[in-house]
DNA sequence: CATCCTTCTTAAAGGTTTTAAGTATTTGCC
DNA sequence: GGCAAATACTTAAAACCTTTAAGAAGGATG
């Protein structure tokens, strides 16, 4: 019998694409073994267990989200940086169901501190700096921009603005708007 | 041998609690069943299956938030009124991360379309009363709020602000400054 | 008291993760 | 090329989980 090839590194994109397809939650050991011909006891040889699995899968949406970020920042300053920066982050969660959800698993602090996370944090820094806001006002506007951008597009993805009219689009490009503008007139403490 | 007496009303409650201190995730039919005292099967009496569990649990949760907000909404307006509703919106969630955890299953329509969510709606509509914005402003202003709240409220909760020195707190605050700001002077379309 | 409905238990099937031990394949070295 | 060592995968098994079906025991009701 031929070998199947295992990897830490194609499992895990393995698991993320399965993730994308049938939902971050329904993708275990077994059906990941499943996909690759291999009995589920396969995939210890390179892989801790099933939580490190889900650690990886979300590192590496963390570095993927972290490039589209980046690209999508390249040259633009002001509104126009703010509003490449949110539109990436949002495609790509509607892009990688699977793969958003799995960044919202706690990651322990060693994981965290690594790379990624802070890849984004400094991304976030930068839209801010055609805002040219003093610390700590900095720090304030970069958590409450990441938490609308991810309250948003998790509200939206959990199905939270169906019973409304509006298009989903419409009000994300208020938003938009509106963090423009408080930013660029942040209030006094 | 006398009987436990279970209930869905208790089951749930018992379930929400437990998922306070262990972690939404790992509340299961079993240990749920222990602590009663009874057969994992006992419970098929009373509920369908560990879903139906999960969205009972969510329901229930949405429910509680939706009293507190109302009581903390009860005679204030305008900034008053926001920073009421986004305190008890976020101390309800840290004091019950396990029930906050539930709200955030995927809800199918029915059960979405009933109560708790429509009031959620309701009162945060309530409180842009005081910013005296017309449609469609108010909706996209109404997604914004919960948006914010709730990208700050798990981002906080998930670890994402400890990395930085400043205070959880201090920025939430200056959050909801910024909010009020931005309602009270929304940008033109 | 006898009957009937409901609750709970027992039993069992089928799914999961994970460890340990064995087999087989590949690698690398002489 | 051939042999030994390292590694990949399978088999086997333990320990959980959910869920269904069937039976026993509890409590209510006539």
């Amino acid at each position: 019998m031929a070998r199947a090839g295992l990897t830490a590194e194609r499992l895990t994109r393995a698991a993320a694409d399965l993730a994308d397809e049938i939902g971050f939650q329904n993708v275990t050991v077994s059906v990941l073994a499943r996909g690759f011909g291999v009995k589920p006891a396969a995939l210890y040889s390179h892989v801790k267990d099933a939580q490190e699995l889900r650690v990886r899968v979300a590192l590496l949406a963390l570095a993927e989200l972290a490039d589209r970020a980046a690209a999508a920042l390249a040259g633009r300053a002001g509104k126009d940086a703010l509003v490449a920066f949110a539109n990436a982050y949002r495609d790509y969660a509607k892009e990688h169901p699977g793969r958003y959800a799995a960044m919202q698993i706690e990651l322990d602090s060693e994981a965290l501190d690594i790379g990624p996370a802070i890849r984004h944090a400094e991304m976030t820094r930068a839209i801010l700096r055609g805002y040219r806001l003093p610390e700590p006002d900095q720090t304030d506007a970069v958590r409450m921009l990441h938490s609308t951008f991810h309250g948003y597009v998790s509200l939206e993805m959990a199905g939270g603005f169906r019973r409304t009219p509006r298009e989903a689009d419409a009000s994300w490009s208020r938003t938009l708007d509106a963090l423009d503008a408080v930013l660029g007139n942040w209030p006094p403490a």
